[in-house]
DNA sequence: TTGACATAGTTAGCTGGCTAACTATAATGA
DNA sequence: TCATTATAGTTAGCCAGCTAACTATGTCAA
């Protein structure tokens, strides 16, 4: 996500909006720091689940599974919800089910279509994860109360607003 | 950073937190919100970027040796502040050089320290780039005033400072 | 002074994403 | 009805990170 670790004090971001005009300091930093924090949580994210043996991608697919009803699904859904391409999840699921954490049924209506779902062994893995993910999860946010949550809520919604903005022609 | 696409809804977390009753609902939902727009974010950069033929990796590392007052640095330092392995920093310089955006100096005291300078077409390139990068920034952050920033960045600090608290063993 | 250790840069090979292209199956419309 | 088009899953190959190992150079203490 943002790499970037030095990021630029207040003298060096003054000397660049010397040099280009359109540069709004604040606007800079905030940017910077959302991202450099947001990275640093994810890493965090990293630690907390390779102590299980796991990654970010197989992880999800997991928990995708375990939302389900029937606790399974099949890759192009799962491929849509994880924000991963279908060529990606082939791979995840390769390893899941090699691992024996999820296994592939061919049963569908439509022989396009192949099942997903969660076994066992996934569901063991999940209640030996979820547990340690949360509870080191309450402790990082502990520092922000109910109303400051409420608080970055809005302002994250308030910068997604401008995404768009900033990706157009 | 965060794939993930399709965020808990309130109901999925309910249910969670019902098998795991370590789970704070509103923090697993700031810290995934947090993650989810920051993500978007950097995908926003990288389009931006990807305009003037850039990634992030070079980009940065072009902006580090501007930050310089001798426009040069060695490897190793741009490594560290990039925060990125040596050997990552030696494929990004070989890349950069191939475009003719820095050149590698070999004419230090120490020997084993190479010198990396930004060249006048590297300096044109950044020229072009920034100002785009600037203003595009500026109207993505413009839903947020001052006052909102500063608010951001007490609760990013306050964020921050549980993350060892994720981390440790 | 020289042997052990540390540091800088590079190389080789791994990994988890990606896109593009392929196969098989289903849906659709002339 | 059958040719076209769309969809699902997979495969092949690319890319930008990574670690580990290697070479060359410098440092330091016995």
């Amino acid at each position: 996500m943002l790499q970037l670790r030095d990021l630029p004090t207040p003298e060096v971001l003054e000397k660049f909006a010397q040099r280009y005009p359109e540069a709004d300091v604040s606007a800079i930093s905030s940017f910077l720091h959302l991202l450099r924090v947001a990275t640093d949580l994810s890493i965090a994210l990293d630690t907390c689940l390779s102590r299980h043996g796991l990654l970010q991608g197989r992880w999800w697919v997991l928990i995708l599974l375990m939302r389900e009803e029937t606790l399974s699904s099949t890759p192009s859904v799962l491929a849509q919800k994880a924000g991963v391409s279908r060529a990606t999840m082939t791979g995840l699921i390769d390893g899941l089910e090699r691992d024996g954490l999820v296994e592939r049924l061919y049963a569908g209506e439509d022989r396009r279509n192949i099942s997903v779902r969660l076994t066992a062994a996934g569901q063991a893995k999940l209640d030996q994860v979820m547990p340690d993910y949360y509870s080191r999860l309450k402790q990082c946010m502990s520092g922000l109360d109910e109303t400051g949550r409420q608080h970055l809520h809005e302002m994250l919604h308030l910068i997604v607003a401008g995404v768009p903005a900033m990706i157009q022609a």
